[in-house]
DNA sequence: AATGAATGAGCTTTCATTCAT
DNA sequence: TATGAATGAAAGCTCATTCAT
């Protein structure tokens, strides 16, 4: 008999819980579907979680901050904003690949769990942002609004991790990270010209 | 309450539950919560759609073919590539700020409702493509992979949607075309340098 | 423009209904169901009848007791209870073949109606009784229980059409009518040996 | 309310349904009415059917085949057609005096529910068919239609057991068995003259 | 007479959660 | 810790009936 059946079982319960919450939907997923699946009866999931919602967010939550902090770290390690920014992308292909489910749960299906997170707690987007806000006060980018760049950054491997997701693309981001650095990169540096070119 | 309104009962059921699916979620929404919202019984609702999965059903399919038809006649009214991006991402921003309700419902909520449509049925994912394809094997743009291509540029108008309808962003997208265009154009064109750039 | 346009569609309604109430149910045949088979709208058939059960109620109780009447002028107009047992059995049959959907809803179908009659209105039980009851008081027939009687003489028919309705046997039971009159015949003059049937 | 009675659940939600669906029909009784009449609650239900449906179903599947094993049985155990029938006509009158609703439901309310039986599965009626037909193969009954001969036999039964329901005849069956018995036997044997009996 | 949208009660079923064991 | 029957609220849906037109 393993030592950490308690752990084993609440492990098993969140991995078997992402998975069927990505690919169904959270509110599809009912907790008979959940226990059913890695052989549990229905009450006992709730020696580990207090509820259905909790679920939800304990997985979120801790996950959620987790690759927010390994993201910073990532950032840290470099220096400039191009460096900086590159091994974010690449951090978030390799989250991916690592685990497309988790990742796409994140991403993509936690509904309404983002607004339970503490305001001032670092998250994907606002680890990016701080980087690109920075980068664009001390002048090593073009001036701009840093949320709409955030937006533009993101949107280089969130899309491609949809297009995954639908099978519009390989499973894996990672052989793609160079291109999606570009993207990101050329992302921040493509200013529209000025509205009016005076003469000649 | 009276029995005949002079107002298209459809069309008021349409709008409510769009916008109850955009920010509950449709499984979270319920017909209950839709017909209550415009003073209507739960049964008279079934006078108008057949069920739920019918109404959700009937909401996107109309709507996500419209607005693919006219992303195509955005583009084919122009010539180039460049122009025909431009137009498509013009296009984009301004179904959005149009009504920022449906086209979140269209882009994002649609749960499973993708799959129900044509297989060859023209989506705004398959319009873009279709352009970028093209003009990638015309030598319009860089040779490279036409999905990975779509996925970069619609990226860059779907990520600041997606803020948003967070907040993160100003509520409308077209005052910013100019730049998502610009960072659209940027993204195909920005490929990584060659793996091996041996001599010179 | 038909002038009886009102009694034809009463009519209509009327054979619709027995029709969809005999092959699915009462309960399980909706108002609706019964209109969408004629082309009628559901609120026009309250112009023709009061209720669903009224309109059971209406197909019942008119052509229950109208068959009750047949019986029994069938059996007024012959002598001997042989004579008027064959002749009702004959009428059964006839009315099961001239239209074995009525007759079944009469028969068969007839929830809860059969208490709402008046109680001592004839019906084609009472009838039967009424013929058998006088021949055993009249010494025509063995000493026997009258009700046990009219079963016996009863099932020599209904169990027939039954059989018919479920297709081990074919629609019309006119041609087996002497074969069911020789078996009511039988079965009320086959009487068990009595108990002790002491010596000799 | 206690949560583990040491009662058999599924066996009172059975035996409440039967009584109900007997005196109302099945359409006409709710889920609720079933539950409520045992101090159940309408979910609780669901752990032991499927479905409402397959509550009728399972009630009639198992009493039903039993029921037609139990007729084999008894007849199997004698020797000759007249024995035979003897015996079931017999075992029909335990099985109404034994449990008169389970019988009702079985015999008259089953609603569609025959059409969902094993086409070669053992019936009341197949059993009682198969005993005729190989007697009148053999000579030892007059030869005549097994079928019209096996509904004939069934209504000397069935057509007590419905008066016996409506109250037209005692509760019991079994004292008046030697009667049903001595009627379904010359009910058999009970030939009407040939057509046409010419000359001596 | 006829229409059909609207009502509102009721139905079957699902599901998160509790609790005796 | 685990089980699974039981709860009770709520869901989606149906349907007899009404009524403005």
């Amino acid at each position: 008999m393993p030592r950490h059946r308690f752990v084993d079982t609440r492990h098993r319960i969140e991995e078997a819980a992402t998975r069927l919450f990505v690919s169904r939907g959270i509110a599809e997923t009912s907790v008979r579907d959940i226990t059913r699946e890695i052989g549990l009866s229905e009450g006992a999931l709730y020696r580990h979680f207090e509820s259905k919602d909790d679920l939800v967010w304990q997985i979120f939550e801790r996950n959620y901050l987790a690759f927010a902090r390994d993201l910073e770290s990532l950032a840290a390690r470099e220096t400039g904003v191009r460096n900086k920014v590159a091994a974010m992308i690449c951090g978030f292909c390799e989250a991916h690949d690592q685990d497309p489910t988790l990742f796409n749960f994140l991403v993509f299906v936690q509904h309404g769990q983002l607004s339970k997170l503490d305001a001032d707690a670092p998250t994907p987007v606002t680890v990016m942002r701080g980087v690109l806000e920075r980068a664009i006060a001390q002048g090593e980018l073009p001036n701009q609004d840093p949320d709409l760049a955030t937006a533009l950054v993101l949107g280089a491997v969130l899309q491609p991790a949809t297009f995954a997701a639908y099978g519009r693309l390989p499973t894996k981001l990672q052989p793609v990270s160079d291109r999606l650095v570009a993207a990101a990169w050329a992302v921040v540096n493509a200013l529209p010209p000025p509205e009016e070119p005076r003469h000649a």
